[in-house]
DNA sequence: TTGTTAATTAAGAATAATTCCTGTTTAGGA
DNA sequence: TCCTAAACAGGAATTATTCTTAATTAACAA
């Protein structure tokens, strides 16, 4: 999804073009990894020096809802976000020691036998799924 | 596991069995589910007023290290605690309009490729998967 | 039974991510 | 150019959790 296919989607729902929101933007996609608000508002208010915390956590709200921003928790409370395809996701091997983090190739929806869950009458919305460990590099050192 | 189990392997690494240590394990023993720090500090403070809520912290830290208690968040960021059998862990349907709770029988790390991790050399240490949507009754007043 | 000591505790301050509030500014359409 | 709902900045408020400090106590040994 390009950053002009996320701007016309923004302005089909009614959502104004601010250059704040277009910075975010423009950021996310340049860095195309999960980022915390911090790392968000680190990288823009050099050139920006009144953009406000709040702002970012408005902006990956709405770009969450609509689809376009996965949020994800890497264990330490922290809100991760990273702008994806309409609705996908990743999960993640995480580092407990370095706070790395490496895409896996599955989902656990795709093995769960979601019969059984329809059965009981529960309506999915989404899910989450993270491997917390010690990546190569750490487990290394440990020795 | 035994209110007595817990407290023997308490002893033996070290641990003292303060009243309020057993008054949490007492609560969490007889409540059998989810709590978080709040509701055992709730439960507990008629009958103990004095006792804090970092000492309700510093317990369940205690029993999670010696893999007696199982951690999870169910999504608002707020830990919940449960007692359970030595490691052993379960994943949940959660409600996202109650906030009600159900357990599900399946596990992914018994569906993911193993091997795959390994070859990368990243040991896993632990993971969370909770399935997050609406339960039979809130699906059915939304109608 | 008493003394010793490391573990534990209470109370409240500190921290940190996130949300809320208020008054001001502005993007985009008329 | 004007109007208005949306968006913004700045800072206060909220909330789960951790930290600090001084006092207390469980467990063990004499």
């Amino acid at each position: 999804m390009s950053i002009q296919d996320i701007i016309v989607k923004l302005k089909e729902h009614g959502y104004k073009i601010t250059p704040q929101r277009q910075e975010i933007i423009n950021v996310m996609a340049q860095e195309n990894r999960h980022m915390t608000v911090e790392d968000i508002h680190g990288k823009i208010s050099a050139r920006f020096p009144s953009l406000s915390v709040d702002t970012v956590y408005r902006n990956v709200g709405v770009l969450e809802r609509l689809n376009m921003l996965d949020r994800t928790d890497f264990g330490d409370g922290t809100g991760r976000y990273k702008l994806v395809e309409n609705g996908s996701h990743r999960h993640h091997l995480i580092c407990l020691n370095c706070g790395c983090s490496e895409e896996v190739d599955f989902c656990p929806l795709d093995y769960i036998d979601q019969q059984q869950i329809k059965d009981k009458n529960f309506a999915i919305a989404r899910h989450n799924f993270e491997i917390f460990g010690y990546c190569a590099r750490c487990s290394k050192k440990e020795e």
